[in-house]
DNA sequence: TTTTATTGATTGATGAGTCAATCAAAAATA
DNA sequence: TATTTTTGATTGACTCATCAATCAATAAAA
């Protein structure tokens, strides 16, 4: 079996395994030993590529958010105005792949482990800055300044907010209804600022 | 030192621990030893009064749930319009104690619990259902039905949105500013409906 | 004396991490 | 081409630490 090359393979494999276990399990509480079966190789070589349990963690993390990120830079290629990036973002949030009840349960345990990892903590800032600087660029070109920070903030916090509450699976909200409250709390705000604008 | 009726203390001094070293490691995965220690008894003890880890930790959560709703009742009773029981509700999910980062941490571990514990998962939705219904039995006043339900629905995810964010410490929001735009989201709300119901 | 409170010592399970050994492909050499 | 050497891939078996849970023993009330 041993055929050369195999690093990179393995890495994948253990890397997507992590993902599915920590994401049915809901925690990062999962052995090696699990991972590594469903990777289809030996706990020791799990060990053997990642160094620790930690490691594995860590790149699995990353691995998430490039996926992310990614859909996220292809989303917004695809359009231009300032309005469609603001919508095109919030429907990236909710995509189906990222709301799935796996996903989200392994994003839970990410924020969990962020309290006591360092590393960990830093990914999920970088995630939640570049989510916010998205919002607000975007948002620049339709309101005041102080308005589009404020704004970013508040429609963050309700997209991360829409996240833990469909974790817990009591009437869930639908990838639909998400959508259409996020993108009811931007325009409702964009608009008022209009009308008072207006009317000052 | 066997004095008798030590049952009620002990069990307090446990739970109170329990909390205190949750919220401190950000995880339920802390020892049945230091909560113990934390509580000045033996490890023994704790396993006497509860039986098992599991139902220290329900029993925790039970006490954080039963703190807010106290609290909430509190608020409601010294308010009487329905604007300013919403006013009131905002307020208490905010308030300091809450919004700790050490309470906001284990909040966020029993989130994460919920995924495998289906007793833990029952307490949240107790806790959803709770904030929901309150919001909206106080938006039915302000506007029409279906109107107060989706308007409920996002004010909820707006706070535990910030409660999330608030979590990871990267720009803290504040206190004040989640207040702020938990408001803001709701009056921008109700001021859009009334004047589309004027304009119409 | 019976009951309640309390603990030290112990057990059994689990799981991360290590290591020496194996196996087969690739590279070097004859 | 045939043979030897080297190297990457892989694992089984093991160690070591941790921790929940148990239990027998003790001490002080009632």
């Amino acid at each position: 079996m041993p055929k050369v090359g195999m690093e990179p393979v393995r890495r994948k494999a253990l890397v997507d395994a992590a993902l599915r276990v920590i994401g049915d399990q809901g925690t990062l509480a999962v052995t090696m030993s699990e991972i590594a079966r469903q990777a289809g190789v030996s706990p020791a070589l799990a060990h053997h590529y990642f160094g620790s349990k930690e490691q594995l963690l860590i790149e699995t993390i990353r691995s998430l958010l490039r996926q992310l990120r990614d859909d996220t830079v292809t989303a917004l290629r695809a359009v231009a105005s300032p309005r469609e990036r603001l919508s095109a973002m919030i429907r990236v949030s909710f995509q189906a792949s990222q709301f799935a009840p796996d996903t989200i349960a392994a994003w839970l345990a990410f924020y969990s482990e962020a309290q006591r990892s360092e590393e960990v903590r830093r990914l999920l800032v970088v995630y939640a800055r570049r989510l916010r600087s998205n919002l607000v660029a975007s948002l620049k070109a339709l309101c005041p300044d102080d308005d589009a920070e404020r704004i970013a903030e508040g429609a963050a916090a309700m997209i991360d907010g829409l996240y833990i509450r469909q974790s817990l699976r009591s009437a869930p909200i639908g990838i639909e209804a998400s959508i259409a409250l996020t993108e009811d709390y931007v325009t409702s705000h964009i608009d008022r600022l209009h009308s008072q604008g207006t009317a000052a």
